[in-house]
DNA sequence: CAGAATCCGATGCGATACTG
DNA sequence: CAGTATCGCATCGGATTCTG
């Protein structure tokens, strides 16, 4: 009763699917800006503090792709010194609310990783100086 | 991608817990194993057909990692010629629940970023020519 | 069958400097 | 304030070849 052989040709359109959306979001910034654009508008330099580590060049760059995929509205206001402000699109919010549930997978799982990592190098770690 | 080494200690925002779920997985195919290993014991090269484009190395490095964060199990048995199946774990079956609520987003929303990029494109296409 | 090893182009990303 | 432009390295990822 093994079903050993087992087609895995419906899966492969999930699988390009959520590729195609993870693509949006593999860079090591998207995701932190899509949490941190969570709370409402925010302006381009909160995003650079909240965001600790980023470049200023990273930062635009995916804002701009995240714009360019209908996720973030950019509202510029024309004042002196200009102000920029960020918002989810309807469609980026909810994206943010099943990225919020990865979130709660990798609470749950943090640790479990790190004992993987642990156990894999140690198992690993054939030098041929042992 | 496995540059991006996130210490989760020091750390703790939503943010970045996501960011280092998805670093796990923000590669251009380690989701699509992930869910085409979600069926059951898989082989090798039952995965590299249906990840159509794949190549080898890719594959084996997506794997190990995959692997190494303890989402992934591999068992090799000791025949001739080899027979290595890969099986996904506890922590990895509830990780690819959550990548299918993204897949379901990407199915609700895939034509409404194709239409966003058009129209993004349309409009920043601001040639001095024009 | 299931990799490992090597070469090489494409891309990601950071640092820095300049601007309206 | 909110970008843009340029440089340069590190890593990603494909193609190919070799192996137990």
């Amino acid at each position: 009763m093994s079903h050993r052989h087992i087609d895995v040709t419906a899966q492969v359109t999930d699988a390009c699917l959520v590729a195609a959306v993870l693509d949006r979001v593999a860079g090591k910034w998207s995701i932190g800006i899509l949490i941190a654009a969570g709370q409402g508008p925010v302006r381009f330099t909160e995003l650079e503090r909240s965001m600790t580590g980023i470049s200023r060049r990273m930062l635009t760059l995916n804002l701009r792709r995240l714009e360019r995929d209908g996720l973030l509205l950019r509202t510029v206001h024309p004042t002196v010194p200009p102000r920029v402000e960020y918002t989810l699109t309807d469609c980026g919010r909810e994206l943010r609310e099943s990225l919020l549930t990865l979130s709660g997978w990798a609470e749950r799982h943090g640790a479990t990783i790190a004992a993987a990592h642990e156990a894999y190098d140690r198992e690993h770690a054939d030098t041929t100086a042992e």
